[in-house]
DNA sequence: GAGTTTGAAACT
DNA sequence: CAGTTTCAAACTC
């Protein structure tokens, strides 16, 4: 904001513009050397405070590896738009950056927004990849902190999107620089940089330019670079490795995608804003890409106004953020809509598809869903940023950390945010939610947040009128006793709350009760159960992982429900007690506090019993629609020969698909291989359907056994293990007629979960 | 839909 | 840290 960057900056960028050379690459290029400084900037000024423990991220190898290939084709696409858009860009860009440069604060950063939205007419050629950026999960900005990012991931369509992606983290770091979040190291650094401005400005420009002229050859001007450079990208890389380990692993893909073409450039930045040396290949590829970015970020930040993911301690993201929501408020409608949805969607897609595949190959036109719109700034945890920062904490991986309630609040919000119509408004002051980090990861939550009734509201009403939402009456939905407000969302009209103070409209008072709720418990909107499993990994593992390999964090405290009831958490979350657990006569069905899970029929029995009628009757109510979770769960527990055990496992997991969510994350995983689609699981759900999903879908009942012994895959028998009506199943009695491959299931079930590696983060 | 039960969250 | 109160979801009728 007070920086004294912004005279500097301007000075700097004339002399860029006087200079011959970059008087010739501008001919060549609408690209503007300016924004070079303004991206070191605001690395520096963002300086992620937040994520720099944070380096195990397992994707950061992808990124690197990405690396080539997304330059590669960001430059591609540059020079594609550049070829058919012709200067029409370069006017809107330097708009942008001009803007950029004179803006201070959020106020800038709000005129910009709406310049680009009214240069939208000659930025149309990006449109498409302003769809991209509709795509994007606003969780994904929350988690990263940079909403921009997350439009990155939403790249799940052509190269443009990755172009955009790019420009988006381009234009974030920008932004934030804009916002003042210079404040930290930037400022003496700054002054370090202000003379050495020019010389960095040339040395992007240059490199800058270099990249024009090698546009085809990515790995040549890689080469080129020289090894200073490669050192740097290392950092780099790492850096925002580190970043992308705490969010979830969507979101982290997300992020790496952007990374991985505009990150090399934040990261250069940083160093750049540090040591003022070198301008790095990012910056250049940053130049290259500003143009097309600038009108993309216009756009993406219409679209995603969000963002503003406030990670409870992380002030600096958190500012930017409010800047960015601001701005999002003045947006356009629409827009929003399509960009969540597309986000959501083509997160988890992106998701799944990424680690194996590069994101390139993912780019499936997903199809946005225009219709939804509205639930999913509701959906979109704020908190998630807090959960993210919680799994740095904890040093867990994000995958691993995912609630299933949270993911259920992702998945509710979207399926709200798709079926919801309604009116504008909504849907801005919820996509201005602040934090929604890890959607994914918070699946687990989503438990808590959707109750049956809701779901059944929901599920019955078809569209799902009403998101789940809340019921306070005396919290102002400012306290964990709101499920909105722990699972980091705002309240939105299906809730039903009274002197609701969790709304944009709030959004202060939500972030100061949130920070104080931090102070308290750094954890508190971190994800109560913690997966051992990666979604995505356990494909192959997910024999061994059943729901019971997650586990409640501090453990339940039930007296009389025996852990038999959603009363209880972790039978809520749709995981064992742990000795963390101070449950008495705990019989949670997926794993009792003494360690013997499922295996005692009797305790089975006992709570089919006791749930038995409500399960069944709910899961009737309730089968008709359900998550993707519960789907799953009810997939899994479809193996069982009857329908009614079907309906019933969901149900009885809980409607909120604890049991689902534990299912998902075993079938999430087997289906799509995806990392964390739980989050997603919805998104992944409609897009791609997890493959069990279908399977078991197109499956008849009576096809079940088969299935079961055919594929039996390991998550589906636990799932069966976990269902109170599987055990039935299992029983010996039961079994003599049934097929082995229950009995085997059961066993495996029993067996995964003392050896649950339990916690322990797999990467 | 109202009332009860339950256990987490918040408070002391 | 333990005990108590508050709260809202889960559950029952």
């Amino acid at each position: 904001m007070d920086t004294p960057e912004r005279s500097q900056i301007g000075t700097p960028v004339s002399k860029f513009e006087e200079s011959p050379f970059s008087n010739f690459i501008n001919s060549l290029s609408p690209i503007n050397p300016t924004k070079t400084i303004h991206v070191s900037q605001t690395f520096g000024s963002l300086s992620f405070t937040s994520p720099p423990s944070v380096f195990t991220s397992p994707h950061v190898s992808l990124q690197k590896d990405n690396k080539f290939l997304r330059r590669h084709l960001v430059s591609d696409l540059l020079k594609a738009q550049l070829q058919s858009d012709g200067g029409n860009k370069d006017p809107i860009a330097e708009e942008d950056t001009s803007a950029e440069h004179q803006s201070d604060g959020l106020p800038d950063v709000q005129v910009r927004g709406e310049e680009g939205s009214g240069s939208e007419g000659s930025a149309k050629p990006l449109e498409d990849t302003s769809d991209c950026a509709t795509e994007l999960p606003r969780e994904l900005k929350y988690d990263s902190g940079s909403p921009r990012c997350k439009a990155v991931t939403s790249s799940s369509s052509d190269t443009r999107c990755e172009t955009n992606t790019s420009t988006a983290l381009i234009q974030f770091v920008q932004e934030s620089s804009i916002q003042g979040s210079f404040q930290t190291e930037l400022n003496s650094q700054e002054v370090k940089d202000g003379n050495e401005e020019e010389a960095c400005d040339w040395q992007s420009l240059i490199s800058g330019s270099s990249d024009l002229f090698i546009f085809d050859s990515p790995n040549v001007t890689e080469t080129s670079k020289g090894s200073l450079q490669k050192s740097q990208q290392q950092e780099e890389t790492n850096v925002f490795a580190s970043l992308l380990a705490r969010f979830p692993t969507e979101q982290a893909y997300h992020l790496q995608n952007s990374l991985q073409l505009g990150s090399t450039g934040c990261n250069e930045a940083l160093e750049t804003a540090q040591h003022s040396t070198q301008p790095t290949e990012e910056t250049e590829l940053q130049q290259t890409d500003q143009p097309s970015e600038n009108l993309e970020i216009t756009s993406v930040n219409e679209f995603f106004p969000t963002d503003s993911g406030e990670k409870p301690g992380k002030q600096p993201f958190s500012n930017l953020h409010r800047g960015l929501r601001r701005r999002c408020l003045t947006f356009e409608m629409p827009r929003m809509k399509r960009s969540i949805d597309g986000v959501l969607f083509s997160s988890s897609l992106s998701s799944l598809q990424n680690e194996d595949n590069p994101p390139s190959s993912n780019r499936q036109p997903i199809t946005p869903r225009v219709e939804s719109s509205r639930c999913i700034f509701p959906g979109i945890g704020l908190h998630l940023n807090a959960l993210a920062a919680a799994s740095k904490d904890s040093g867990i991986s994000n995958t691993e950390m995912l609630s299933p309630a949270s993911q259920e609040h992702l998945i509710n919000s979207l399926a709200c945010l798709r079926n919801d119509e309604g009116p504008a408004e909504n849907v801005i002051e919820n996509a201005e939610d602040p934090s929604q980090t890890s959607v994914f990861a918070a699946t687990e939550d989503l438990n808590s947040n959707s109750p049956k009734k809701k779901r059944r509201k929901f599920e019955t009403t078809g569209e799902g009128e009403s998101c789940k939402r809340c019921n306070c009456k005396k919290s102002k939905c400012l306290k964990l006793y709101c499920e909105c407000f722990a699972a980091g969302v705002y309240c939105v009209e299906p809730c039903s709350c009274l002197d609701c103070f969790n709304k944009p409209i709030h959004e202060d008072t939500v972030l100061a009760t949130r920070k104080q709720i931090e102070s308290r418990n750094p954890l508190a909107f971190a994800p109560k159960v913690i997966r051992t499993s990666d979604s995505a990994q356990e494909i192959g593992e997910d024999t061994t992982r059943t729901p019971a390999s997650a586990r409640h964090k501090r453990g339940c405290n039930c007296k009389k429900s025996n852990c038999l009831k959603k009363y209880c958490e972790c039978y809520q979350g749709g995981v064992g007690c742990s000795i963390n657990c101070r449950c008495e006569g705990c019989k949670n069905a997926f794993g009792r506090k003494d360690g013997s899970s499922m295996i005692g029929t009797e305790v089975e029995m006992d709570k089919l019993q006791a749930s038995e009628k409500s399960i069944l009757d709910r899961s009737l109510d309730i089968h008709g629609f359900q998550d993707d979770d519960d789907q799953n769960s009810e997939f899994a527990i479809p193996m069982t020969p009857s329908r009614l055990y079907r309906t019933s496992v969901p149900l009885a997991t809980s409607s909120k698909g604890k049991p689902p969510r534990s299912s998902l994350g075993t079938i999430g995983s087997s289906s799509s291989g995806l990392h964390s689609v739980d989050g997603p699981g919805r998104s992944t759900f409609l897009r791609t359907q997890s493959r069990i999903d279908k399977h078991f879908q197109s499956v008849s009942v009576d096809e079940i056994p088969a299935v079961l012994q055919n594929s039996s895959p390991p998550s589906i028998s636990l799932k069966k293990t976990l269902s109170p009506k599987s055990k039935r199943i299992s029983p010996p009695h039961h079994n003599n007629g049934q097929p082995l491959g229950l009995r085997s299931s059961r066993k495996l079930i029993l067996q995964s979960i003392p050896s649950f590696p339990s916690l322990s983060p797999r990467r």
